[in-house]
RNA sequence: GGGCCUGUAGCUCAAUUGGCAGAGCAGUGGGCUUUUAACCCAUCGGUUCAGGGUUCGAGUCCCUGCGGGCCCA
């Protein structure tokens, strides 16, 4: 019978039989300490007392005055991963954010010995009583009186072998996060890296603002945007792809240093290395050119991974990354040159350097611009080859339409990517800030647009009207902190760093509806 | 978009050339008062992803679809 129906109908009549006598879903615990605090108050005991045998000895000594353990008294909640009952006396696992502590529970201490029946793994439980060491070792808590806080009403996955199925682990993450301690780790480092990186900036007094999501125009970057509705206005509006164009009006209004780190959207393919959200850091800097950037980016990310791992260098499989500064300086040109034999400047025309592409056995779509086919012969022969971190400098004008040209050629601009593992990381320029310059290079991208180019950016004429009102010279950083946080960690899959990665729909999970019960209306 | 792999109990995994769908954990009942992957005895549990086909007989072979993974673009 314990098919998983039989499972969950049998925790749900350990519910009700908790509820009769109580109640099994307080909302107020009396918690003292964490586990990790009640482990090391008992480890400071034995230290104090001269080792963990005069501590023990202590104890026994103590065990019959009336207030023995006032000092060793704990009171802890978490959730039960383990149970060892043995008919008198049992032990069970408790698990709270901190990390684990074991109960001991005695049928001649307690008088409610006998709802331990009620107990499953994955059920919270309070438990208060005193701290001692067992004689294999292990600080526990011996259990003076306990509760259940929450009755889990599904089994949990497998205690020992953990959760295996990257489905499950993707689609219900949280079961992933109860069954395996790495996933722990990449979410609670990913919260570490991005607090790193804020402080960062706020330390160099950048202000941290928020830009619109839903816009009328979706720019700052090539890629193709998700549509919504706005029923009130009635008219279609985009999920942002970048955050570019606003923080830009920022400068125009009078920042100097100011940063976003955003959700942004690009309706492009799900995989290990694209979600279709991410998210996004931005910065730009008044009085700073993208030479000042890239030595800002040196600096960040050798100072997070340090803050975060204790270390600017990161293991990658049989690679070691190092993040401490400076990184390799390689222009776009040279590396081409360098790695694909290719001089780019031998190839002005779309004709030409389609020609070279097809002769080279390079894929690009029909119909691709020569910025594009420029692209993927750099994604075939380059960018596989920078491990370590480098910043590839000075792109072609054509890839770039928001950023500033060379003053001694203008067929470039000043322009780094970051790369690292064969990944961009980073992506900066010394912004464009010529309104009549910029206006150009968006009406060719439009002209691109109209000629089918999905990907061409769209012209946004609020932008460039506050541009024609004057924005500083500026250097600007974009980060893609998912491939960041991957970077950091050593996780191959941007899936492992996103906490919900977007998967194909799927049956959804189904709830309990059991007729078993009234359900009862809570109001909000 | 292409290639390869994959989907079996709540979880982790088996199942010989096509021959009665199994084990461990979890659950249930019993035993056990310092265990820790607790242990011992007993026991329950299956739309083998879905649909079709071949066959006396399909988890296994074939086709289609769905989900997932890896590699390539």
């Amino acid at each position: 019978m314990p098919s998983e129906q039989e499972l969950i109908a049998q925790r749900l009549d350990k519910r009700e039989r908790l509820l009769a006598q109580g109640d099994a879903y307080p909302a107020r615990v009396a918690r003292t300490h964490t586990t990790a605090e009640a482990v090391a108050t008992y480890e400071a005991f034995e230290v104090e007392r001269g080792g963990p045998e005069a501590a023990a000895e202590a104890i026994a000594a103590l065990a019959e005055s009336s207030d023995p353990f006032h000092r060793l008294g704990v009171t802890i909640v978490g959730r039960v991963t383990a149970q060892r009952v043995m008919g008198k006396a049992a032990f069970l696992d408790l698990r709270d954010v901190s990390g684990r502590i074991q109960l001991h529970f005695r049928r001649d201490a307690l008088p409610d010995f006998g709802n331990l029946d009620l107990v499953d793994l994955g059920d919270f439980l309070e438990v208060s009583g005193t701290l001692f060491r067992t004689r294999t070792g292990e600080v526990t808590v011996s259990v003076v009186s306990w509760r259940v806080i929450t009755k889990a009403v599904r089994p949990m996955p497998d205690a020992y072998h953990g959760l295996t199925d990257v489905e499950t682990r993707y689609r219900q993450r949280y079961l992933d996060l109860i069954a395996n301690e790495r996933s722990r780790e990449i979410a609670f480092q990913r919260a570490r890296i991005v607090s790193a990186v804020r402080r960062f900036f706020l330390d160099r007094e950048f202000v941290e603002v928020e830009t619109p999501v839903l816009q009328e125009e979706a720019g700052g970057a090539a890629a193709r945007p998700f549509i919504t509705h706005h029923n009130e206005l009635n008219r279609d509006l985009f999920m942002r792809i970048s955050l570019e164009l606003h923080l830009k009006r920022l400068l125009v209004g009078g920042f100097e240093k100011v940063f976003e780190i955003g959700r942004v959207f690009r309706n492009e393919g799900v995989s290990f290395r694209h979600n279709p959200e991410f998210t996004l850091l931005e910065s730009y800097e008044a009085y700073a050119d993208y030479n000042d950037v890239a030595r800002m980016v040196e600096e960040l990310l050798a100072s997070v991974a340090t803050s975060v791992l204790g270390t600017p260098e990161v293991q990658h499989g049989d690679h070691v990354v190092s993040l401490r500064a400076p990184f390799a300086r390689i222009t776009y040109r040279d590396a081409l040159m360098q790695h694909g034999g290719i001089d780019y400047k031998d190839y002005p025309t779309t004709e030409t350097l389609a020609a070279l592409a097809q002769q080279r056995h390079v894929a690009f779509a029909p119909g691709a611009s020569w910025a594009t086919i420029l692209d993927a012969l750099v994604s075939e022969y380059v960018e596989p080859k920078l491990i370590q971190p480098t910043f590839l400098m000075d792109y072609p004008t054509a890839l770039s339409p928001l950023a500033k040209k060379k003053i001694d050629d203008p067929d470039t601009v000043e322009r780094f990517e970051l790369f690292a593992l064969g990944f961009e990381i980073a992506n900066a320029y010394s912004e464009l800030n010529d309104p009549v310059d910029q206006r150009e290079r968006m009406e060719e991208q439009a002209r691109k647009a109209a000629a089918g180019d999905e990907e061409a950016e769209m012209m946004d004429v609020d932008f460039l009207t506050a541009l024609e009102h004057g924005m500083p010279p500026a250097g600007g950083l974009g980060i893609g902190i998912d491939r960041l946080v991957s970077l950091i960690t050593g996780e191959h899959s941007l899936r492992e760093v996103i906490l919900f990665p977007a998967l194909r729909e799927r049956a959804t999970t189904d709830t309990i509806h059991e007729d078993r019960e009234p359900t009862e209306d809570g109001g909000a």
